[in-house]
DNA sequence: TCGTTTCTCCTAACACAATTAGGAGTCTCG
DNA sequence: CGAGACTCCTAATTGTGTTAGGAGAAACGA
């Protein structure tokens, strides 16, 4: 028998964290407001307390799912074989994902809402989705500490830049191959520097 | 004839805006309250008014200040004429002056501060100093966009991933001699490219 | 020297946001 | 039907930015 109750309440929290992503977007992580989320839900502040613990639960809400979705889109990946491709690739599929949402993008990646850290439920999620890009990125031959590093560093820099000094344009975007091209010839340099010392 | 009572005025709010850079260094950009400057310097929040028209006001000084702090910290690069060396000594710089005082690398570079823009005086200053830099880069044969976007965005890439991810420590600054020899041996095979295609 | 102006700082009060307390109506199930 | 849980409300508290308006001191001109 079907729990009609659960079931209701499950509805209204997804429908209170639609309304949020909806007023996050629009007015920015920090814009958030719960009498917002309240008026455009149809209901007092008070009782979205029902349904959230507090704005930071709002928040936590907001980060797991935007780890889920990031976990999916992982998922949609193909993968050639080739090296170079496939980091292509991935760097790109990242950058879109971050570009397509940048309210989620800080919410997950820069982690600048005033008082907020995930719980560890939810970072458990965001951890899982890093582990599984990390595995991913082992599977095409990038490996080791130094590396990985060095392409997170490029990837989060050429993403941070698109969002921050060209939103909706593709300054950065278009950078991505030839970045791509640059620490592959790079890696590979060092690893054959590595074969034979 | 000196004009005290400007002169006091100048040094209060100085002082003001001593306090204010101490409780964000120590407590966040958005943790920073009118109430604990006013109390750090003995008045009562509204008193502060006098001194600043609200508190946006109060993070425009603080980042004006902190541009002009890059315009000296720019001057102070000895560059050697190596393009290479010269590279790794202004990213490396770069990368210090950020993480040397993270709030205000979040203040000028992260933009991330609730409701706060800049205003067109402060963000003169901040646009000087990136002119400044490109004009340095410029004349050690860095030029054209788009080998400063991708340098830009490497850099800025190693700093945020240094200082949201192992803040104190050196996991990215480590790599940052590495990243700027990568970098150049791409620019330099790009420019032989376009010397004889 | 004495008003006048200006500056500095204060108290009182408001607006807005998150949050808590407590209660009335409503749904579900035994 | 009645007990219990659930949903939503009003009222009130706290913290923060901000405005209004005034008292006292400092500087300045006649």
């Amino acid at each position: 028998m079907r729990d009609r109750k659960a079931e209701r309440h499950q509805s209204t929290k997804a429908e209170i964290l639609g309304v949020a992503w909806e007023i996050a977007r629009a007015e920015g992580l920090a814009g958030l407001t719960l009498r917002d989320v309240a008026h455009r839900v149809g209901m007092r502040p008070p009782s979205l307390y029902s349904y959230f613990a507090s704005k930071d639960a709002v928040y936590d809400a907001m980060f797991a799912q935007g780890s889920r979705e990031f976990l999916e889109w992982q998922a949609k990946v193909e993968l050639t074989g080739d090296t170079l491709t496939d980091l292509k690739l991935i760097a790109r599929y990242f950058v879109d994902f971050c570009t397509e949402n940048p309210t989620r993008y800080q919410l997950l990646f820069q982690r600048t809402v005033p008082g907020f850290e995930p719980s560890a439920e939810s970072f458990a999620v965001s951890v899982e989705g890093l582990e599984e890009l990390r595995r991913t990125l082992a599977g095409i031959g990038i490996t080791g500490p130094e590396a990985l590093d060095l392409l997170t560093a490029l990837v989060t820099g050429l993403t941070d830049q698109q969002i921050s000094n060209d939103p909706g344009g593709d300054r950065w975007i278009r950078l991505i191959d030839q970045a791509m091209e640059m620490y592959f010839a790079h890696v590979s340099k060092r690893m054959k520097a590595g074969d034979e010392p």
